[in-house]
DNA sequence: ATCGATTTATATCGGACCTATATAGGGCAA
DNA sequence: TTGCCCTATATAGGTCCGATATAAATCGAT
């Protein structure tokens, strides 16, 4: 999904910096699924603001620069539904991992057994933290995102401590 | 990973034309995980000729524009060794879908009841791709790549269909 | 008590990448 | 025979990310 239309989601909610913008994925469990850099997000939000989908309030303080608050306006909101109704892009998952493991036989089996342990070891963090926003009070749509990762990772995760069992039992049988 | 990357990859395994490493990955089932579009395969491998980590031959043929073939030399073997060997990118899941169920408190019923179907019909046909692959001979880096997708594609399903079922349910209920 | 690390906050530049488009001949189907 | 899809290369425009700069507050450790 395009940064405007992210910016206006969160807007969505409640009124928020670019710097909130970012950390609501973030801290939120939701950076598996979407995600924005500050180098897309403030150039977005100024483009928002010109075209009066969204508002700033400039809140002065004292011996910081000016934080600028930015919050959706009735035409940003109506722009944000539309955005929804209409058919979305695509999934994107683009995974260095698995090109890695696609070449296996091209690298030291002990690299093959490192790439396993740490794209495990990552996954079961990822899920940890899933795991505990799971536990917390939700709204639906963010219920139905983090059980959505939940059962994603621990399905990624069997399979993957799988194939690594399958891989030491080869590197047993070579050394005999 | 980079585009550079992911063109030596494919070299590694036969010469092929800029149009053929799109290909590659296309017909293979692999583009669930790595993809590149012509606008950067084709300066990723002009640059890497430059380099010296590929070179061309340029096949000319009758009444048509010569097919630049492309082969990696051992420099270019050993980068992608190389990048291979440290450390990778992270994993990116970028799911618009997702994205849009956050806001399902926002939608009219039936959108969401239409996003759920939308998506679990295109999961349905990339698990029927990869199920098909799943069934050829394979090499053991293509075996787990196809397999991986399967146990991801499976898991998801089940759990879209799960959250279809209570959304239908909850319809019923509130049309009581 | 003070030094360093982290957090809050905005902003820009360069580079990587994608989308759309242009070009062009071949084969195939209606 | 007209139109569409496939092979094939290439570029322009735009989106987005990563790195970097700046700056002050806060918090933990020594």
């Amino acid at each position: 999904m395009d940064v405007r239309t992210i910016c206006l989601g969160i807007l969505t909610r409640d009124d928020a910096t670019g710097y909130q913008i970012k950390k609501a994925f973030e801290d939120d469990g939701l950076q598996h699924f979407v995600e924005a850099s500050f180098g897309s997000i403030y150039p977005a939000l100024s483009r928002l603001t010109e075209e009066g989908l969204v508002s700033v309030r400039a809140e002065a303080q004292e011996k910081r620069p000016d934080r600028k608050v930015y919050s959706i306006t009735p035409a940003g909101r109506a722009a944000f539904i539309r955005a929804l109704m209409k058919a979305l892009p695509e999934d994107r998952h683009r995974s260095p991992f698995v090109f890695a493991m696609l070449f296996s036989d091209l690298l030291p089996p002990a690299r093959v057994r490192a790439l396993l342990d740490d794209y495990i070891a990552q996954s079961e963090q990822k899920l940890a933290h899933l795991q505990q926003k799971a536990s917390e009070k939700l709204m639906p749509g963010e219920r139905f995102a983090i059980d959505f990762g939940h059962t994603m990772y621990t399905a990624m995760i069997d399979f993957l401590r799988a194939r690594r069992a399958d891989v030491e039992g080869q590197a047993l049988q070579a050394a005999e």
